[in-house]
DNA sequence: TCGATTTGATTTGTACACGATTTATATTGG
DNA sequence: CCAATATAAATCGTGTACAAATCAAATCGA
């Protein structure tokens, strides 16, 4: 009954219980994303975004990298919470190629009374656990970070997946 | 610069790190699906959706729930792969609201020489961990999910593999 | 100084992923 | 038998998320 795909080696039914657990977090993760979005109007990545511009005002380049999106991504992201005036875009006179964003008063106001970015349930069970197992479930995600992420960070070169079905020739 | 988060409660700086990695991790699995798409023109849900479907023809709800995606979302995937000629749909004799999805020659082909979902290098990497490791970083995962999972909304049928831990009962 | 390259941001196009609504078909109640 | 209800799928609207193409400003080179 297990041998149902032909290619399943022992190690697959370990790594495919992995990679199970991980779609059912991403999933929990977008579902609330949508809950806080009917609660209080902000998506996570909205959340996400406005905290780290409460701390300092940000070019979007810099931001997209202090919250681990794209740039394109917060672009996006930052119309929308323009739209709602959240914040607000500043042409740098430095570089006046450079957009600054910074929050404004409505969106401090927003980000302080705004839900936690994890359910309170999580937050809560994840607190009652003994610190041991805070701490290896902190780096088990992050051993998980590491083995998907390319090590020395080329950022394209990991393309590997291909087996012998496409050439790897990217740069010609 | 150590005191930027003074707002965060004490419970709150772990937390926030286990968001930071799942974050990432959910970012790793996009880019993954996104090389996949490169390499062999299909991305992680389809591949998905394509080796379910590899088993035995569904219709699109019940389908849905064994991928654990939304039927809307499964539609789209659907129409994507149908595109393709990967899949053809059949409207059902006995129930003429309900369409089958079937898996073509080509879809199985395709399906048959396609990549693992995970990049060979979590594979490899995964597979080269002590097998108490794997054990921990999979029951801290399933206990991520388990925190983050509303205990009324459990069901989730999942990708087949169910092994323990979760969701005991297969499908009839 | 003027072109070429680089760099920051936006736009465009594709693909998820969801809930809500709509459409088509079944089933049931009167 | 037909209206009311229920169900399956498709469609619509919103919001991520990325790469690629584009635009605009700065910087480098000759």
């Amino acid at each position: 009954m297990a041998d149902r795909l032909d290619s399943t080696r022992a190690v697959g039914v370990m790594t495919d219980e992995v990679l199970v657990a991980l779609r059912r977090i991403m999933r929990g993760v977008d579902l609330h994303s949508r809950a806080l979005m009917t609660s209080c109007g902000l998506t996570a990545p909205q959340l996400i975004v406005l905290r780290e511009l409460a701390e300092a005002k940000l070019p979007v380049g810099v931001l997209a990298r202090r919250v681990s999106l794209g740039q394109a991504t917060v672009t996006g992201i930052v119309d929308r919470l323009q739209a709602r005036g959240l914040v607000e875009r500043i042409r740098s006179d430095e570089d006046r190629r450079s957009v600054i964003v910074a929050i404004t008063r409505d969106g401090r106001r927003i980000v302080r009374k705004a839900p936690s970015l994890m359910q309170d349930r999580f937050q809560r069970e994840f607190a009652s656990l003994q610190p041991w197992e805070q701490s290896q479930i902190l780096s088990s995600l992050q051993r998980v970070v590491s083995m998907m992420e390319t090590p020395d960070d080329e950022e394209a070169p990991m393309l590997g997946v291909t087996m012998d079905v496409v050439a790897p020739g990217r740069d010609a």
